[in-house]
DNA sequence: GTGAAAGCGCTAACAG
DNA sequence: CTGTTAGCGCTTTCAC
């Protein structure tokens, strides 16, 4: 059993190489300043000894952590999101290993912990932080910009103090994509369900399904929009509502996947065919569309891509602390399924 | 903006309560040899300050890096497993930073990724892993109890030449419960859809199927059964065998909820009512089924107590570097739902 | 019960 | 180009 007590160190490389634990060192941080022939008898007596350097012992000189922090402030009720989560976890902490950093996810559900990982990332543990899944009115990102940790975002913030480089989707137009579809099929009174209107991701969608509606010379009917809360009890709710207010509309956008869910079962329930009768088009957040059935025509996004331009962002802003602050908008595209 | 250099140290905390570095470090690590009266002010000193110890100095010094890894080695075909790594990373890095330490993910997708991260984990950068998601013939188990890296597995493993503490939930019950279901739901003909037999948590859900027919002196029809791999495809690809061999069967339990989809498609597609026709039943991997329509019926397993536990466990193992090898497996409870 | 001193492994000046 | 020196913040003997 080789315990991490006996592992080799600097010193160690040195003496085998013949030379200083300083020039190991060099060559092991890529200094320009190290013969070819030092650097060769260096990297062999490098990989001969298995050596590894000690992150403990370069964070406390360097006064760097090599360590990026991942907070999902996922408010438990938003179970939804896990997919999401996963996908944006898979990928961050690909790219952060890559860059040769490692990333420590810290979970932020309530309050406790919330204040918990304040602390934490504020007081030094992590050389940057990547933030998703915030909801508005989390100071976190206000509290790590005043406290001059890099910080990047998922999702365009709401009422931030400070500008704050974040990666997004292109949500608006997303949404006009799936109304112009609905209007492409033929449909001539196509509903909305929204998210709430004081989050991006609500008036994005809805934005972009007035946009589609304008580019149509169509107007858009309020008694034809209802607001969710991206709850899948939300969409049968308000699908409800506007079969009651409107018993002859044949289209709906739904700006999340979990509110189709409920809008189809609340159209089966109403005796209503989707598709045929009523051409439905969901807003995958997560993706698990793919299980409806029938199988349910969605935005998607690109959250593989999202995750890597995330961690690309802070690794970009760690390695230059003045950074500009920018903004990433990715597309979406709409798959098309059987049912709409 | 307060950065990183300005931290307080030991030292400051020191000269502002009055006493020696020493004695602070004391009150840090919590020994018994210190007066209550300096206690009290070096605490006083400490949230005075806002004092937070320097991970890596710490670790420097006591070779624990305070970190445990997280290894998800989930080979890319199995995407459908991601609710179950959201539950599981969810519920790991909550309780590991409840023990004050911090949670580091580790993808390990491909044979590269593998490689680093067998390298970063034995190469003393985390002080005990998790394992999630593990595939047969995966090495890494062996290779940290090797090295003597205090590991925890989730679900039971295959063919490991040492033993290690594993945490897994109660597949061959649940299975069991889920077909004792439909013999009460009075089916005469009921069919699986297993998962690879060469897989544990194929095996064991096969097995308990078996029980349940066993115990209510039914026999086991070989052509009843069907091995699929636990995608949604091939659930849809050996219903539609079954229902070719036995046009007369009224009830399937399907060892995976993403095959449970699969077979709902293909029962469709053969014009069979899912529910009043043929009873289905499923095994949540992930929690998805709650979005099939019909709703399906389940083999709920409790994640998120998994995910405490393995922490916990390791947690323990890390404070007890003897402490013996267990195994905790949870119970499973069957979500009926309306459709069977 | 408390302080002084040494050192964990590494890097960053500074000499040479 | 390379070696020497000092020290990052903390814990831990060892004295007192």
């Amino acid at each position: 059993m080789r315990s991490a007590a006996l592992r080799p160190t600097v010193g160690e490389v040195a003496r085998a190489a013949g030379v200083s634990p300083s020039t190991v060192s060099r060559v092991l941080n890529g200094s320009p300043r190290v013969s070819p022939a030092t650097r060769e008898a260096i990297e062999a007596a490098i990989s001969e000894l298995g050596y590894e350097p000690n992150n403990a012992a370069r964070s406390l000189v360097g006064g760097r952590t090599h360590t990026v922090g991942l907070v999902v402030s996922e408010p438990h009720e938003r179970v939804f999101g896990d997919p999401f989560l996963a996908a944006i976890v898979r990928g961050v902490s690909r790219e952060v290993m890559r860059a040769r950093l490692q990333c420590a996810v810290l979970m932020a559900n309530d309050a406790v912990d919330r204040e918990k990982v304040e602390r934490f990332v504020t007081q030094g543990h992590v050389d940057g932080v990547i933030l998703v899944s915030l909801h508005e009115g989390d100071r976190l990102p206000d509290v790590l910009t005043a406290a001059g940790v890099p910080a990047v975002l998922s999702g365009r913030p709401m009422g931030l103090r400070r500008p704050v480089t974040y990666v997004d989707a292109d949500s608006r137009g997303g949404a006009a994509l799936a109304t112009r579809h609905l209007i492409g099929l033929g449909r001539q009174r196509i509903a909305t369900i929204t998210g709430p209107l004081e989050m991006p991701a609500g008036t994005d969608r809805f934005d972009g399904y007035c946009d589609a509606l304008r580019d149509a010379d169509r107007p858009v009917t309020r008694s034809l929009v209802a607001e969710g809360d991206f709850t899948e009890h939300s969409g049968a709710v308000q699908m409800g509502r506007l079969l009651e207010r409107h018993p002859d509309l044949d289209a709906v956008f739904v700006a999340s996947d979990a509110m189709a869910i409920g809008a189809l079962h609340a159209l089966s329930r109403a005796g209503r065919r989707v598709s045929d009768d009523v051409a439905v088009v969901g807003f995958d957040d997560v993706p698990t569309a793919r299980f409806t059935n029938p199988p349910l025509t969605t935005v998607r996004q690109p959250f593989d891509d999202m995750a890597v331009a995330l961690a690309q962002r802070l690794v970009a802003q760690l390695d230059a602390p003045d950074a500009v602050v920018d903004h990433v908008v990715f597309p979406t595209e709409l798959v098309v399924r059987a049912s709409a």
